[in-house]
DNA sequence: TCCATATAGATGCAGTTGCATCTATATGGG
DNA sequence: CCCATATAGATGCAACTGCATCTATATGGA
């Protein structure tokens, strides 16, 4: 319906979502880059890509990034120019592909997470007072996504 | 200190604090765009604008928007080219200026609020459950930024 | 089977961002 | 006053993103 109108807590939660959101991401950006490590877009591919055993297909990764597809498409590009992923043809769909994680792909992975682990400890856990306030929070966020 | 790690619950407001972000920051510039709108960061710096009476240093815009300084200084060029924004010269600091907004610029603002304030309603007030949710959410998110 | 339509993914081009650097003015110490 | 250093903002270039479009394969109905 055309014309709602937010609450005051409503719209002060969207701009802190905007906020916050920037900086805690360019803060842990910034680790990341200063460890010599490549985006975090990189991370999530790799991390989503370990996770589902068998590869996924670039439609998937892009569900659940929430990345487009034409960012996904390249973003490919620069991974397996990296060594980071593996494609194959799609055995069924002659349309598709499925890309797999390498080894070295696996190896980034396994460097970059106790940097990035400290990072989101440093810029969202010490923050927060208790871990069921980071609950709390993970839920409301949660909630956003419907 | 290096090396500390964050609780499961930690772990998950991170990740959902940037799904979230992305997911909600998308579609509420996908129906600004839809009605014909220019992009949220032009809002922000206009609404900024209009909140500072005499207007801003392009370094205060930077550290409200959080957005990097060679990029604030390029969106104010397509401000003054699209005629939201003046510049004027520092009276008293000859490296500085101050950014006012123009009566177009109070014009667009008022023209998208409407579309605006829907869309952080939809995408927003709609998925929590009450205002004590949004504040609560508001809260957490702004433990995030100190 | 054939065709219209739908879907998966790639790509050309323009606009935007990040990074490093540059210019101009300001400021503080000798 | 002069110089070294700091700060405000701009800019060249490369990387990245959005947008529209394109190619190739798939699918469903006549």
């Amino acid at each position: 319906m055309p014309g709602e109108k937010p609450s005051k807590e409503t719209v002060l939660a969207w701009a802190r979502l905007m906020r916050a959101g920037r900086h805690v991401l360019g803060a842990v950006e910034r680790d990341l880059k200063q460890a010599g490590f490549p985006p975090l877009a990189w991370y999530d591919v790799l991390l989503e890509l370990r996770r589902a055993k068998g590869g996924l297909r670039p439609g998937a990764l892009e569900a659940e990034l929430l990345i487009a597809q034409h960012n996904i498409s390249r973003l490919l590009v620069r991974l397996e120019e990296a060594g980071l992923i593996e494609r194959r043809r799609h055995p069924e769909d002659g349309r598709g592909q499925i890309i797999l994680i390498s080894e070295e792909g696996r190896a980034l992975l396994r460097q970059m997470w106790p940097i990035y682990r400290t990072a989101i400890e440093t810029h969202v856990g010490a923050k927060l007072k208790s871990e069921k306030e980071a609950g709390e929070l993970a839920r409301l966020l949660g909630a956003l996504l419907e």
